[in-house]
DNA sequence: ATTACTAATTCACGAGTAA
DNA sequence: TTTACTCGTGAATTAGTAA
């Protein structure tokens, strides 16, 4: 696929069934180089063409959808104080609703409590803040009783080799120096750590 | 903005912070061409760049997310006969999770009860399947008791000027010939229709 | 290390036109 | 109508290299 072909298969994707003259008006690129990017998007599997105009091919669909989301793998370094949470972390991760999803969407079944850093560095809450507008894995609000509880974000993380994954929630805007971890076991005992211990993060991006 | 640099855009979306030399690797053109991109978008001001690498300015980040969702406005033509439907409509409709969704982000309450329509044609039935596809008005799913309702897609539509909505319930797979449609009236009633009639039905896509 | 300039080369573009 | 081919032209690419 040549980069600028992109712009077809987004295209395609929002509206199947386009004409390439359709294209080449909300593109802005003559007819004659529409057309020669679908022909090749074509014999590449890609692009599809009947009666009613052109349409992403199932091949074209994954592709698109995973280009979408295409980004380098990288480990992101923060570095922290622990300190105490308000104990509502404990609360909401208690919440079946979050729980089961960090089981099957990260893939353990969290300790109820979170672990909350205070970052060392002004550098390291810029790179918190860049976290926070990043895809991760997406945690869907829910809805129990009359109260809602928010969405939320997470990527993977270990502090000492013990595999856990930082929790963002969507709405609630925490101070860009706080990083909130959940584990699936109580960190705090295991290593034996209280408030004031300076920890290492690596954060899967 | 050159058509290639989409690329860079999409990929600092879902990774603002990287360097030049990830963005090479990730999207295999050299070094020296990503520059000349990354060079380009930041004298148009989408992308700025900082001691940890490159993210996409406020304007990058509103470019990138109108151009995801590029299509042009196209009106789709259906024609069909009035069926009744099973009544299930009628219920889900009334439900305040649809109604009050489709109050908001389509501008009616919806009558409790929806029309339906048998496709005529097969080519109207291939569109259906098209339509099923496209990106439109997204009604969120919700939990209401131990019962959970799923999402759906919706699409502006008139019948006879009278302006209502397709419905398209994202997981139950009806027939393609099958269209289902909700107005802010009782359609049926105030244009005399009676099943088997021939209906014309315009889409906005 | 990362980024960007220059210059040689390539190959993408699109008007004309046919099917 | 819509789609796609040919081919002359020029813009986009990238290696080499500097900062």
């Amino acid at each position: 696929m040549k980069k600028n072909e992109l712009f077809l298969l987004v295209l395609l994707k929002n509206a199947p069934g386009l004409r390439g003259t359709e294209m080449s008006e909300v593109i802005g690129v003559p007819q004659q180089t529409i057309s020669r990017w679908l022909v090749e998007l074509q014999s590449e599997g890609l692009v599809s063409r009947d009666a009613f105009g052109y349409s992403l091919t199932v091949e074209g669909t994954a592709f698109i959808k995973s280009f979408l989301e295409l980004k380098p793998r990288r480990k992101m370094v923060f570095s922290g104080k622990l300190v105490s949470g308000l104990g509502e972390g404990a609360y909401y991760i208690g919440l079946a609703g979050y729980s089961n999803q960090i089981k099957q969407k990260i893939g353990f079944t969290p300790f109820p409590g979170t672990l909350n850093l205070k970052l060392s560095s002004s550098k390291d809450a810029r790179k918190n803040d860049l976290l926070r507008n990043m895809k991760g894995i997406q945690i869907d609000g829910f809805k129990e009783g009359n109260r809602f509880f928010g969405e939320a974000t997470c990527f993977h993380a270990k502090i000492n080799s013990e595999e856990g994954a930082v929790l963002i929630p969507k709405r609630t805007h925490h101070d860009s120096k706080v990083m909130e971890l959940v584990f699936p076991v109580a960190l705090r005992q295991k290593l034996k750590l209280k408030d004031g211990d300076l920890l290492k993060v690596q954060v899967e991006v």
